[in-house]
DNA sequence: TTTAGACGTCCCGCGATGCGGGACACTTAT
DNA sequence: ATAAGTGTCCCGCATCGCGGGACGTCTAAA
């Protein structure tokens, strides 16, 4: 290495996910686009694309390279083996027909919330909540009830990193969480998106360990007083106490 | 290299590759299993899987890792931004409600037949048809659908590649084939589970090219005649017109 | 308590191999 | 006709990926 020479990882592996990430960001990419973005050469962006695409992990049409779906045939079976899934999946489609709404089943991972399911009710509005989709716990419904029932070390490490820069506190949120966790659901009142509110709720494994939240989401002037801050959590309340039960004696 | 040096590729990546896929395969691996299924070192295999955890490839829980649902980012992105995705979504659940039965949306990719988007009806059977599942086109009716319709050279070679193994002649599958083009719809007969039929209808792009194929699926003993024969291919092809409208003037 | 066998981590020296530069053919737009 | 894209291929240098092995730790068995 040039320098501090990094022993522990494969730098030429590094230089492929460089790559991977980048086409991922810019859609599709070119060989000479990539070479000039990463600043490497252009026949090393060639050798790595050519190994990429003989391995499909990405397709090629005309000059123009783009993620192929094997990303999707190795994510979708994560999801599909999650616990309760089929149950799960059920709940969050139950949930869209009860309200109307969007409804969604959001994982933690490395600190943030992944969208694994989510469903759309007759008269959801139009989000971009997509399948595999991310973004910060703190500022979901879904993500905060995560975060609230994290394990202390993990929910105080995640709690810092953010509130550096989102600069509202590290009390605050600790405030809500601890609100979150007594009253069992979590509320984003047009915290991420305006006119956009919803509620999540904590859905955990017989270990006590969080599996995820989920979450319903609508316009904030369908989603207002006892409707939002009672009706909604108790449906919810109800679809998750299912998935519980179904978790421990499944 | 030892011997027919390649040196097209890049050799670090591939294993790289090979750890991914054979965790994918596991379901989870520690560091000693990758180096004894892959034949390396176990120091290498602790430099890849640090560098894949490192980039949040994987996760790692005490000592086994696993892959991260980064995979289902990249893959989901690539689904979300399929043309014209939410009315191909809305209208599969809609053949779902009508039929309630399975439908799904599927997608060529390198030759094989790739779930797009899935899903169930109340009645709806129990299949392994999940978000990303790839599997061979020519024994499903969206595969058959999708086939039919590949322009003549990828048509070809397909018919030969998979004409060894199944010997069940590449005659009969061309003359099946033009069948599906002449009536403009596929079927399955329990050709790949036993118990199971469904009716696959190919989407096309406007400039002529297929998108992929949409179909329903389910037992049978509840698709049958007439139903299965012409009133399922009637609702299918009602969706996929709609679908195509709006492809084309959206 | 000791022992054996897992696990991950770290270090090191050898040489295979990943690297960039550059030549080349090809297509497209100027 | 020229210029600027594209991908492909070759080559020589030295970087960096490699396996072997030492080490600490943990669990389970003896």
């Amino acid at each position: 290495m040039t320098d501090g020479s990094d022993r522990t990882r494969v730098k030429s592996v590094e230089t492929a996910l460089d790559v991977i990430e980048y086409i991922h960001r810019e859609r599709s990419a070119t060989i000479g686009e990539v070479a000039d973005a990463l600043g490497i050469g252009k026949s090393t962006a060639h050798r790595h694309l050519t190994t990429l695409h003989d391995r499909r992990y990405v397709t090629r049409e005309d000059d123009r390279y783009r993620l192929s779906l094997r990303f999707l045939t190795f994510g979708g079976r994560t999801v599909y083996e999650l616990p309760a899934r089929e149950m799960i999946e059920r709940k969050v489609e139950q949930l869209c027909d009860e309200t109307g709404e969007r409804a969604q089943f959001v994982i933690e991972e490395h600190g943030e919330r992944v969208y694994a399911y989510t469903h759309a009710g007759p008269n959801a509005v139009r989000t971009d909540a997509a399948v595999g989709k991310r973004g910060p716990l703190h500022v979901s419904a879904a993500g905060k009830a995560i975060l609230a029932h994290l394990p202390v070390e993990r929910r105080e490490a995640l709690i810092t990193e953010v509130s550096d820069d989102a600069s509202l506190g590290a009390r605050r949120v600790r405030e809500e969480l601890a609100a979150v966790r007594e009253r069992g659901y979590a509320f984003n009142d047009e915290e991420s998106t305006t006119g956009l509110r919803a509620v999540g709720v904590p859905v955990a494994c017989p270990d006590g360990r969080v599996l995820g939240a989920i979450s319903v989401s609508g316009p904030a002037n369908r989603l207002t007083g006892a409707y939002f801050r009672e009706e909604i959590p108790v449906l919810l309340l109800g679809a998750v106490n299912e998935i519980e039960l179904n978790l421990k004696y499944r």
